[in-house]
DNA sequence: GATGAATGAGGATTCATTCAT
DNA sequence: AATGAATGAATCCTCATTCAT
């Protein structure tokens, strides 16, 4: 109307548009600092000035602090989640992916892993009813795999908890002491070059720890 | 002042014992705090509550919240560090039982997982000093471990770190998410029973991780 | 033991008598204000400036706003309540000296006329509770005194609520409008003579809603 | 704007008169939500709720919350004060009926008698320019109508002031104590019925407070 | 050693108001 | 005329800390 012509988007589109610019940049914002210092620990102060707002103004857009870190962890989970869902309703391709894309994921957006880890030490109320449904299909899945190789194989079904527990503990703890790390050894966990490492070795360990079912000889390699 | 004279255990002795009992309490107080909720959520008025103190008492046996905190982390700290410590100036028999005496250490302590997940998150900055003495030698030892698999070894030197970080994660997170894991599940992986079955767990892990170089066909049985 | 011989009252005694002190010069401050403007209306800022301490120490005294109001409140009502409710249980005499009473209390702090129309204002729940005792009985011997008028009675039992609420409107409402008729007349109703007026006043309307069931002039009292 | 042409009531029409509609909405919202709460307690975020607009839109028709407080009054009051100076002015017959006109007139809006409470409570200066113009030829013919009972008169001309202010409690207080009232007893003085009692209450009082001249002893009948 | 009281520095949140659209 | 967004000023309240007792 008031806009030259070609121009993409109407007062509304552009209005809206913008509004959902500022909250999207004030979840970056809030991201990154929940992630980096717990919920108690950011303050909304911390958040706008990030964004460049004023204290106030966060109101604009998210209802309170708690609305805010439910958005930030809703927004941030919910990829993860899917990815989650997709290794147990799609069959076998996904399910072998499921490390790689987690940690794509994981990789893109570090904050989120320490996200997950401040808000399981808070006791993880807000990941529950998410997770819900992906364990109990996991873990049927893995209790048949470690019964599938049953004779032979390393693990007993009591342990397929402390199995996925494991991996998850190393997949997102990897992300959690990335700082720390660096900060005892100069190394950079987040590089390129050690996040490729990492995804190696993970995908490495899945393999050790459920070696192919072949009982092939030649194989050799992670058994034994 | 209150107290006559020729009472038994004097004055200074059962004052000194006093104090340092009540120390202890806040220690004790502070420790399961810290770990439940992290440095910036626990407030002085909790732990001074749980205790059975007033707030300021507190400042009779520690000069700051922050002193608090650091000796909170350090009354908690040392004896993991000695242990590791140990299983690396000792020889063999340290090194062989690390993984159980952390256990039962963490086992008796559980706060203590909970507290170096948080600082860790926070950065570890006063965890760094005390494991940099630890890191150089442990790391070497892996090294060379992994090395002398060398040709037949499931691992590469440049995935000495990973494999350190990931019993670290596995170690210490398996306190960290129980709490969680309970909502998730119900079940309780501080239980004795659950305990001893990840002790179990991580003894198998390292073997599978680090099979024994005997090539003994027969061994197989990392199994059990 | 650092007091000298012959002071009255040790160190805990006088601790708390400072501290109960503190806490009354909070209520008579707080009452004055809420009187004057009504709870929104009044800031804990201005309580605290008043009484010459910080905002954040009013918390060592009351727990909230909404706490010191209620306490400014109970405090105030309870001894109207009290004869209130000494005019209902005990016979004759209170009941005739009820509205010099009421009126000697409320002139000595006019403030509590002013608190209680805001609190009518606002709802009244929080009298509700106390006025409760009190209204039953006195509807009841209302109703009784206008029956046994009867046939000459000015007044017909279904008017004795109406009554009632003229009596405590009059009474209290005069402080409501005190500073609203100053400015209005330039007289201050609280004056010494004003107030000795009004309860005069008063007691003269209630002689003429309530005429001397009988005629006979040896009773002559209550008029004039 | 998005209307085509030749449309009944034009643009500006219609256009207008819906801004006046808007306007009057708001300030119906305004006065029951002033009336009920006060002043300070009224945000203008719950006015626009009512209207159904969002806060800022009321800047459109009113500069700032204390003009729309004032417009409110001010719109509520003069209908009142018409009555008040018709009172004055036309003789006998709008003096006879002003209790009468007064009590229609609230009845109809019980909102009015809460507002003016609350700005008499507040010290009223809204109030008192308008009443000044009344006061004083009210107060002189309450004046002049003692006198004239004066030998017989229950009142003397210092009890004028009381005598008016009491009329303007009981008439004014009895909305005020509606809501509480309603809590306490759980009769509704604002129904038609109370209404009309309270009415036929002040009507009867006055005539009790200021019998009529006649000197006959029946007098004593006001009653029934 | 313990504590009631006081307080400076915040911290989340509300509110009236402004402005660009 | 309506509104989304922004904000300065306040408001209630918390917290770590101090100090006199």
């Amino acid at each position: 109307m008031e806009q030259g012509i070609g121009q993409v988007g109407g007062d509304e589109t552009r209005g809206r548009r913008k509004g959902e610019q500022t909250a999207e940049r004030i979840l970056d914002a809030a991201e990154a600092l929940f992630a980096e210092r717990g919920y108690a620990a950011t303050t909304l102060r911390d958040v706008a000035q990030a964004v460049g707002l004023r204290n106030p103004s966060l109101y604009n857009h998210f209802a309170s602090k708690e609305a805010l870190y439910a958005a930030v962890l809703e927004r941030g989970i919910r990829p993860v989640f899917e990815t989650l869902m997709r290794s147990v309703t799609q069959e076998e391709e996904a399910q072998a992916r499921l490390l790689e894309d987690i940690m794509a994921l994981l990789a893109r957006r570090p904050a989120l892993a320490r996200l997950v880890q401040h808000e399981a030490l808070a006791g993880g109320e807000r990941l529950t009813p998410m997770l819900r449904e992906w364990i109990r299909p996991v873990f049927a899945q893995a209790r048949a795999l470690v019964e599938a190789q049953g004779r032979a194989g390393r693990w007993r079904p009591e342990q397929v908890p402390h199995l996925i527990l494991a991996m998850y503990q190393v997949t997102v703890g990897y992300f959690t002491i990335a700082p720390f790390y660096r900060e005892l050894s100069g190394e950079d966990l987040l590089s390129k070059r050690a996040l490729a490492e990492q995804t190696r070795f993970l995908v490495q360990l899945v393999s050790v720890l459920f070696p192919p079912a072949d009982p092939d000889p030649t194989d050799g390699g992670p058994a034994t």
